[in-house]
DNA sequence: TATAGGATTGCC
DNA sequence: GCAATCCTATAG
């Protein structure tokens, strides 16, 4: 079953290892994509150096705080997407960054949109910007409730992960050492 | 208005 | 190992 507010509007830390083995869903202009949660980051908020929110409530980070279960979609690099779900309540900053998921559905237009790129199935979306590509998430999918969206949304399968590694998170220069990156 | 830099990826 | 590439934040 779809997630609900309850289960966004908890601690960060919480939200992000309880997302591992959900299902991402996004019903795409050209059909239906699934993929399962295999690799997270959370992001706490104001009080997190490396999270977008350090600096304060901005144009760009306005997302971060909203409602827990609202979409965070930001450009970085010139060329990539990345794809982040809200947490916490109403004015609190904090995210968890979606850095991998398992191609369940829709395989085929997923290699599509990489343009023949990746070799194997599990290098599709091995990665924050590849995901992105992948799923063809832009800019569009930014800001959107995924606790009422048919388009957008993750989905509960029933599955529960507790075996997980939790490592330092990755690509940032700020509170580098924070063992928030947890991986199924 | 100008400029430095970033939660990445893929090719050299 | 490093270039590609552009939006955002910040300073002037």
């Amino acid at each position: 079953m779809k997630l609900l507010r309850s289960f966004y509007e908890r601690p960060t830390l919480e939200v992000s290892k309880d997302l591992l083995g959900k299902h991402l869903i996004f019903h795409s202009p050209k059909g239906k994509l699934v993929g399962e949660i295999s690799e997270v980051e959370a992001y706490l908020g104001e009080t997190d150096p490396a999270c977008h929110a350090f600096v304060g409530r901005t144009k760009r980070t306005a997302p971060l705080y909203l409602e827990g279960g609202y979409s965070y979609v930001y450009f970085i690099y010139g060329m990539y997407y990345c794809f982040n779900v809200v947490t916490e309540v109403k004015d609190c900053a904090g995210a968890v960054l979606i850095r991998s998921v398992i191609p369940i559905e829709g395989i085929q237009q997923m290699q599509e949109n990489r343009a023949g790129k990746a070799k194997r199935i599990a290098d599709l979306t091995n990665g924050p910007g590849k995901l992105c590509t992948a799923f063809g998430i832009t800019l569009s999918q930014n800001a959107v409730d995924m606790v009422n969206s048919d388009a957008l949304y993750i989905e509960d399968v029933g599955k529960t992960v507790t075996d997980y590694r939790v490592t330092p998170r990755i690509g940032i220069t700020k509170a580098a050492e924070k063992p928030w990156r947890f991986v199924y």
